[in-house]
RNA sequence: CGCGGGGUGGUGGAGCAGUACCACGCCAGGCUCAUAACCUGGAGGUCGCGGGUGCAAUUCCCGCCCCCGCAACCA
């Protein structure tokens, strides 16, 4: 059995989860569910970046102590997901100190025995209303905090460094070998450009006293371990990477997958792998670089008060439907718009009025004029053009190019609503019952494989076609269809 | 002169040298099994702007304009 494992990027718990989080939950799903139709041995691996200044702050202003208030956002998050059928088999959070800060440490004393950590002093700006260093971005054009109209100060503290710049070439390497694949090509040129510049070595630590809320280093009290060895070491300490019980690692790693979004790509196309070269471990095999979500638009932003909340989709219109728009309408790896009248139009277009319209006219036909189960059975042309479309499906699929893939099983669903009409199926019923019985069972054999290719973007809706069809769920030669005309899959919005 | 990505009919996308394609929307016709659904046909684009190379450019090259992103935590 072929192993596949994927992974998706931790969410910071600094607040709630949003539309823009659900999209690569989603991408990382469908392929995960796709690969355990397939027969694979699927780990699929999501959670929450938990440590931070920011979250101790945000606590701090929640009144809340900071392991609670980490543990409230966590848990909305994976409620989310629950929400949206997300399959993952475990959610990680790196507050846990069992399962994820034992091999934070082992990493860190990992890379220290190399010989790839040093100490140095840093310069930042250090805003005092931020209690925390400030980025060119966060000041003005006179250099001033946009938030507290404040001049920052430098600030010269000493860090642990980790020495990445040692690791450029072996990374490059890596990449352009294909040892590490970055989908799509122009994400893989962005890194291979910094590559040429060389990587800098990167802080790995801060003083205890700014950053309490996070992983101590090991023997180092006054230092806490920063975002990059705690954060990223989620993918392995999840598996159990560096403890007796390493089985997982064992079995899963290297990635398979890696989801992640345009935002974090240097940190897991430059940083990841330098922590892993220098650890001796095998490098994940894909990056595959999603874009962001926009409403109306517009980029996300909470004071333009913008921001979705996924669970109201899911609420109002079911979880299946938005990981549909989701999967359908946005590019994997380009940026896409969320708005509610490209959502309905999607809605209605191709679940409504295509899959659900297509079972309709089946299943009402097949209850009413089939009075024992039909053997399913396909007519050459219609085999055919199912082998066409399967096969293309597949190849997007394996690729993560789930519009395309999703795009060759609306042409099925055209093609049996174009058969339909060709035959005449409704007159078949009444005037030929030897042709309609062929006919019918046709036309629901591609259904059936419709709702199969279906299974991993919308299972629950794919279960409710394979009951209407009477018939187990399956990729079958073939089936015994006991049609029953029951609701509407997705009733028609107005 | 920082670096990278992008600008294709109303909308979202594909194409990347040889009469510009797909989906949705819109208009007309057909059909009536179906969630007023389904099928067929049609209208609609000087492919951001200017220049260059080619027999031929949306597709290659140069310049410009506009959008978006980018190394200390923003998905």
């Amino acid at each position: 059995m072929k192993k596949f494992y994927i992974t998706t990027a931790i969410d910071y718990v600094n607040g709630k989860p949003h539309i823009g989080h659900t999209l690569e939950k989603v991408q990382a799903d469908v392929a995960a569910r796709y690969h355990r139709l397939k027969g694979d041995d699927v780990y699929y691996l999501t959670g929450t970046d938990e440590h931070g200044a920011k979250i101790a702050r945000s606590a701090e202003k929640a009144g809340k102590p900071v392991e609670k208030y980490a543990a409230e956002n966590a848990k909305a998050f994976q409620e989310a997901w629950d929400n949206l059928n997300i399959s993952y088999d475990y959610f990680i959070r790196t507050s846990n100190k069992t399962r994820h800060w034992p091999s934070v440490r082992k990493v860190w004393q990992g890379l220290a025995a190399n010989d790839d950590i040093y100490k140095k002093s840093y310069t930042g700006l250090y805003c005092v209303g931020h209690e925390a260093f400030v980025t060119k971005k966060d000041l003005n054009k006179e250099g001033k905090c946009e938030i507290h109209d404040a001049e920052p100060e430098k600030v010269e503290e000493e860090n642990y460094f980790f020495k990445l710049s040692k690791y450029t070439k072996k990374v490059e390497k890596a990449i352009k070998s294909g040892e590490m694949k970055i989908v799509p090509k122009s994400r893989e040129n962005e890194i291979l450009k910094l590559a040429e510049k060389g990587f800098e070595d990167v802080s790995f630590s801060r003083p205890s006293k700014d950053l309490k809320w996070g992983v101590p280093v090991p023997r180092d009290k006054s230092q806490t371990i920063y975002v990059w060895a705690d954060a990223l070491t989620n993918y392995i300490s999840a598996l159990g990477w560096g403890t007796s019980n390493d089985k997982k690692y064992k079995k899963y790693w290297p990635a398979d997958v890696q989801v992640i979004g345009k935002d974090i790509l240097r940190f897991h196309a430059a940083i990841w792998p330098g922590i892993l070269l220098s650890l001796g471990l095998p490098l994940p095999k894909k990056l595959f670089v999603h874009g962001f979500i926009n409403v109306e638009g517009k980029k996300l932003s909470k004071t333009l008060g913008n921001v979705i909340d996924p669970n109201e989709i899911v609420e109002k219109y079911g979880a299946d439907a938005l990981r549909y728009y989701m999967l359908s309408e946005i590019q994997p790896t380009k940026d896409g718009d969320f708005s509610v009248e490209k959502f309905e139009a999607r809605y209605n277009g191709d679940l409504a009025l295509g899959l659900g319209n297509l079972l309709a006219r089946i299943t009402s036909l097949g209850e009413k004029y089939l009075d024992k189960p039909l053997e399913s059975k396909l007519t050459s042309v219609s085999q055919k053009e199912l082998d066409k479309r399967w096969k293309a499906y597949e190849g997007y699929m394996e690729e993560l190019q789930f519009s395309d893939a999703i795009r060759e099983v609306s042409a099925l669903i055209s093609y049996a609503d174009k058969r339909i009409n060709d035959t005449k199926l409704w007159v078949l019923a009444k005037e030929d019952a030897g042709k309609f019985k062929e006919e019918i069972s046709d036309v629901a054999t591609i259904l059936a494989y419709v709702a199969w290719m279906l299974t991993p973007v919308i299972p629950t809706t794919s279960e409710k076609v394979f009951n209407q069809l009477g018939i187990k769920p399956g990729a079958k030669k073939t089936w015994k269809f006991k049609m029953e005309k029951g609701e509407a899959l997705f009733p028609r919005l107005e």
